[in-house]
Parts: C-alpha cells; sequence; structure tokens
DNA sequence: GGTGGGATTAGCT
DNA sequence: GCTAATCCCACCA
C-alpha cells in the first residue's frame, strides 16, 4: 500500500512541492522502531526575493545540502537547540527547500511519546522543533536522500482535503509572502 | 485566556 | 558580538 514517491515528484517549483506534501506520510525507522506522520503543514523557502530562506545569501558550509539534488533532507540546527527538518525541492543547485512544520501522528505513537516525554497526542508533533524530536530526526538525517535512506516520504492514497495558504509564521523576515501551506481543518495544527 | 523571556549553538559581520 | 525557519514555562489578567 505504502510506497516511496518517484525522484521525479521533488524535482518541480519549490511552492508546487509544498502543496503535494500535503498529506503525505514521513516515516523514520531506526533501531528503536518506526514512526510516521501525515504532513499538515508546510512553507515553501525560495532562492528569490526570500531573505528567510537560508540559501538566499549565498551558499555556505551549513546549507549546502539545499544546492544538492532535490528529494534529501536538509536538517538544520536553529536557535541552538531545535533541529528542523526540510525538503530540497526543484532541481539540483537551486538551493530552494519546504520546510515540514507539522505532523499527524499515524504510526508509533508511543516512541513519539516516549521521545517527547508527553502523552498529549495533539502536542507531538504540531511544531517543527517537535516534529523532528518526535521523529528521532537529528543531524545524522542531513543530506540523506528522501527515497532510499532511513527517513523517507510515503505516498498516502486515500487523502481528501482543501488547502489553504497563509502567511509564513516564526520568522523576522519577508512575513508577508504567502508560502505557507495547511490542511484545512486539520485538528493537529498548532493553535 | 494570553504574553514575555530564557535556553543554546553555528555562522556571519 | 549578534542573529536565527523554536519551544516551554512562569506570570498576569
Amino acid at each position: 500500500m505504502k510506497k516511496t514517491v518517484s525522484k521525479s515528484f521533488f524535482c518541480k517549483p519549490t511552492i508546487e512541492l509544498a502543496k503535494d506534501l500535503l498529506g503525505m506520510h514521513l516515516c523514520t525507522e531506526n533501531k528503536q522502531g518506526i514512526t510516521i506522520g501525515k504532513i499538515v503543514e508546510t512553507e515553501a523557502y525560495l532562492f528569490k526575493n526570500d531573505p528567510a530562506c537560508h540559501a538566499h545569501k549565498g551558499r555556505t558550509k551549513r546549507n549546502e545540502v539545499m544546492f544538492g539534488p532535490a528529494g534529501n533532507a536538509y536538517v538544520y540546527l536553529c536557535y541552538g537547540m531545535y533541529n528542523l527538518f526540510n525538503v530540497v525541492s526543484n532541481k539540483k543547485g537551486f538551493g530552494e527547500a519546504v520546510l515540514i512544520r507539522a505532523l499527524e501522528p499515524i504510526t508509533g505513537i508511543e516512541l513519539m511519546q516516549k521521545r517527547r516525554k508527553t502523552n498529549n497526542i495533539k502536542q507531538l508533533c504540531n511544531g517543527p522543533g517537535k516534529l523532528v524530536l518526535a521523529l528521532g530526526i537529528d543531524q545524522t538525517h542531513n543530506g540523506n536522500c528522501l527515497r532510499t535512506s532511513s527517513i523517507r516520504i510515503l505516498k498516502n492514497q486515500n487523502s481528501k482535503f482543501q488547502i489553504e495558504s497563509s502567511s509564513r509564521i516564526g520568522i523576522s523576515q519577508a512575513k508577508d509572502l504567502n508560502l505557507r501551506f495547511t490542511i484545512k481543518d486539520n485538528k493537529f495544527l498548532s493553535k
């Protein structure tokens, strides 16, 4: 039933990919077990006209994964404490990515609860820093391919929903761009 | 109910 | 030294 997406899935404009990722399943696997969450909130980060994007100022050691091939994971340490998870989009060398902001827990909920140290299901994955913890993502996943490594994007066949777009959250620059995409009325969105 | 500050680290100026 | 794509808890109303 569950299949990894095709390579070409990631090779499209970042905004389209951000919308297409909604409803897909994000799966991680390690010795502790398997955890899966449905993507319910994303944000597009563009190379052009987007000062909030890491790649905007040029290529550095930190963001070099964003300039690699589409479909790789970009894991970035923010505020010194939280890793954020991004999907590299478009084509190699574009320097664009989609930030995954929220998930709905599907599989391995007990393991997520243990990692997050809370039993509140709604609190498990409703923020970019939280879902990274819940799925056990860390710096070792940086640059991994999302089709073949221990962290994968899976197709979710029966998903019907409406997409809403709005301005991005939690950043200080380019707030006026409508690059945040959510599944309408999903209970697991923050707030 | 809502708001404000602190934790903590890599990279840039 | 300052900033950053965050989260949590204490405090106030």
